[in-house]
Order: C-alpha cells, then sequence, then structure tokens
DNA sequence: AATTATTTTTAGACTTATCTAAAAATAATT
DNA sequence: AATTATTTTTAGATAAGTCTAAAAATAATT
C-alpha cells in the first residue's frame, strides 16, 4: 500500500531525475515539495525502506524499477485525466493542472483502461506531453524549442515546457495553440528575441518564450 | 478547510440520520466508518468545533445547516460520477461504489458542474437514488419496498435499497434492472416469500431480496 | 431502588507527515 | 590545507487520526 504522500515524492522525484544522469538532491525534492529539506530526509529513509528509491546519505536519490514503474503510472493518469477534462468537460488547457493533481491518485485499474478507450487512446495531453501507455511506454516525439530554431525555418507547435497558467494564457492571448503552424522570420542577437510570422501576421517574442515552447521543424 | 476524513464523517451522520429524527449515536458512526466509538468521539467533537454537527455530551449529533450542505454536496458528486462510470466508461451498477468513494472527495466546483452537463443533469444515480442539484435540493419519487406491494400489482423497478455487489449481482443474474416491469402474483404469509411475474416467467424471490428493491406502483 | 449491562468518554500511546533548531558532512574559497 | 559556506541529517516537537484500556454516564433489569 502507498500513501498519497509517497505517490506525490516519488513522481517528484521522477521529473527531477528525467534529464541528468545524476542523483537527485534532497533540497531540489524539497523545493520541487514546498516543504522542508528535513522531511524531505525523512521521507527518502521510508521511500528506501519500501524500495521504490535508492538512497545513501548524503548522496541523493534516484529511482528503483519499482518506483519507476509507479512514477509512470501516476504521470498517466494525470495525463489521461488532462485529456478527459479538455475534450469531454470544456476545461481550457491552463484550467487543468490542479484538478489532475488531485485526480492521478485515484486508484483503480479498470478506470483508467475505460478512461483511456473513452478518450480513443490518446497520444499526447493538450500541453503536448507524451501519455505512456497502458505498459508504460513513451512515445518521444523530436520536438525543439523554439528558442532553438533556425531562421526560415516552418515549425509547428507541439508543446509547452512551462505550463504554467500564465504561460498558456500568454499563448491563449496570441493565438498560439498547439497545432500552430509558424515559421522563423528573424533571430535578434542582442535579447535573443524571435520574430515569427503565424498566417500573414508577423510578431515578436522574447527568448523567455521561445524558451518554453516546443516546436517541431517540418 | 476541511479533510477528506472530515467529509466521511459528515455523509455518515447524513445518512445515519436520514431516517428518524433522533440524534445519530456514537456507536452507530462507529459500526458505519468502521472503526471505534473513542475516535468517533474524538472526531465528533472537532466537527461540533467547526460547527458542521450539534453536540451535548452522551447525546449524539445531528448535523448543523452548514454540516447538510457540505454531506449533500458529497452526495451529489458520489451520484454523479456513478453515472459518469457507467454511462460513459461502461462500468456496471455493482462496480461503481468503491470508485465512486474516491471521487467524491475531489475538490472542483467546475469540474462537477461540467460533469453534469455532460451527463445532460441527470436525475438519478444507477442505484435509483436522487442525485442532488446544484443548490441541493433532491427530488423524492414515490416508491414504496416490493415487499409492501399488493398482490397484483404492476410494478415498475426504480431502486435498491442495498447496493452491495452481491445483492446487485443477484439482480443482474435474475434479470432484474431498474426500469424492469414486473406484477405481483401470490405473497406467502409463511415465511413472506413473494411470487413475481416478468414479462411471461414467474419466480419466487424472498422477503430479503423484497425489502431491498424498491418499485413504483403503477 | 438497587444492580447490571451498555454506551460513551477520557487518558495515554502510536503512526504519518510535518516543522525548527542544531549537528554533521560535503562542497567551495581563500 | 584551512576556513567558510552550503547541503544534508538528526533530535525533538507538533497535529491529525487512530487505537486500547479504564472511568463515567446512561439505559435496562431485577
Ligand atoms: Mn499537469
Ligand atoms: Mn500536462
Ligand atoms: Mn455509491
Ligand atoms: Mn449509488
Amino acid at each position: 500500500m502507498i500513501t498519497l504522500t509517497e505517490e506525490n515524492y516519488i513522481k517528484a522525484i521522477y521529473h527531477l531525475g528525467k534529464y541528468g544522469v545524476n542523483n537527485v538532491s534532497t533540497n531540489a525534492i524539497a523545493k520541487e515539495m514546498e516543504t522542508k529539506a528535513s522531511s524531505v530526509t525523512d521521507m527518502v529513509k521510508k521511500l528506501s525502506e519500501k524500495e521504490y528509491v535508492d538512497y545513501k546519505k548524503y548522496q541523493g536519490v534516484s529511482l528503483t524499477a519499482k518506483g519507476i514503474d509507479i512514477a509512470i503510472n501516476i504521470v498517466r493518469k494525470h495525463r489521461l485525466w488532462e485529456v478527459f477534462l479538455v475534450e469531454k468537460l470544456n476545461f481550457s488547457w491552463d484550467e487543468i493542472h490542479d484538478v489532475a493533481e488531485q485526480l492521478e491518485h485515484i486508484k483503480s485499474e479498470k478506470l483508467i483502461s475505460q478512461l483511456d478507450a473513452f478518450l480513443e487512446y490518446p497520444t499526447h495531453d493538450p500541453h503536448g506531453d507524451p501519455i505512456p501507455d497502458k505498459s508504460g511506454k513513451i512515445k518521444k516525439i523530436d520536438k525543439i524549442l523554439l528558442s532553438e530554431a533556425q531562421i526560415g525555418d516552418d515549425c509547428i507547435c507541439v508543446g509547452v515546457q512551462d505550463s504554467s497558467s500564465e504561460f498558456l494564457k500568454y499563448l491563449d492571448k496570441n493565438c498560439i495553440a498547439l497545432g500552430t503552424e509558424l515559421k522563423v522570420i528573424h533571430k535578434e542577437p542582442f535579447d535573443n528575441s524571435i520574430t515569427i510570422q503565424i498566417l500573414t501576421k508577423e510578431f515578436t517574442i522574447s527568448n523567455m518564450i521561445a524558451n518554453n515552447l516546443f516546436v517541431k521543424v517540418s
């Protein structure tokens, strides 16, 4: 039996460990979980006890195979629920995360497999993130950050790095959604801002925006 | 802020207090919650502190207006989710209760109002129980127990008293569902069993079954 | 009315998850 | 290499919810 809190720690460790081969540090987990390092140490000991993580004092943690399984299953549930909220209940993509944070902890195999079928086996969530399949496999698409695209590149928006409500609302306001086609017109070396063209309209976005938008070059 | 445990206690008190004008006893709550009377006393003090219940030592509890509001909202969520599971995810009526027990605690106004709309504002859950509307109003239908019907009555099944998986599976096996029409052919005084006719087929059910099936006499 | 049985409450302990403050280990600087 | 800064862990405390065992109140019987 695994508690809701344990699930959240495992998910945090999973997301923090995804990039880079190093172990995940106590402080990084504390920041992600909005808790104190001492609380993390306690929990990490328990997770280690239960063999969800490998842990050596002062050396940080990494998920075991068992831990990864659990993490991926939570991510799968989270993203399927996000699709449900947008596709069936008319939520917008900036309103779904907090509800999905709750729904991801509902325990029922059948619920998730039926939801998956009901949604017709979606491969990506409303933020462009891949949805692990039943066996935990995750399909990676070759996306790059818009900030890495070259002048003249024809791109299509496929995901966001930052899925905060603020950023998503900014994109809405500027008519940028997943599937939107754009062309890179100019990259300003001074501030790394990028001028893009959507349909016939040209406009300039800051480097910060370009750094949080994933595109596929076509 | 209200905890999941508090919500479950409030819901239990609501269901126990629905019939009869007396206060709900500590022991009754303990039985319903599968916990010890001493734990109930502790919790009831807290609920009283937060003004969800009226409580005087040794006198049992009753919900305040605030407590009733919360209870009805949980019941509403529970039943809407049950409809969702059956109508959209192809669950059968004996598989939904435990999942709904989890889903009823998800906190999001919008989630429930959108779910309600998505399901086209259902008035009853898959067990025939009424779904409170947004404002908490509950429509009562005039149903009676099959055991109370008279010989010769033409009835239609509209609900179950016991919604345990065992009972529901029994009904499935005997082709009794909500909406099924039946006629009372005979009532055996010795054991209070009842002979009913469904379509052309006649068969006898025990008093225990008849005591857990709600019908409307047409 | 007195005794017995049942229900309810209290007292004290335990678990989970959290915190602060202090100690220990590791990393970064001089 | 020694000092300083940062990170991590330990120690001890707190809050929520639970438990057992014992005491107190209420209800039922004689
Ligand atoms: Mn999310
Ligand atoms: Mn997402
Ligand atoms: Mn139910
Ligand atoms: Mn029901």
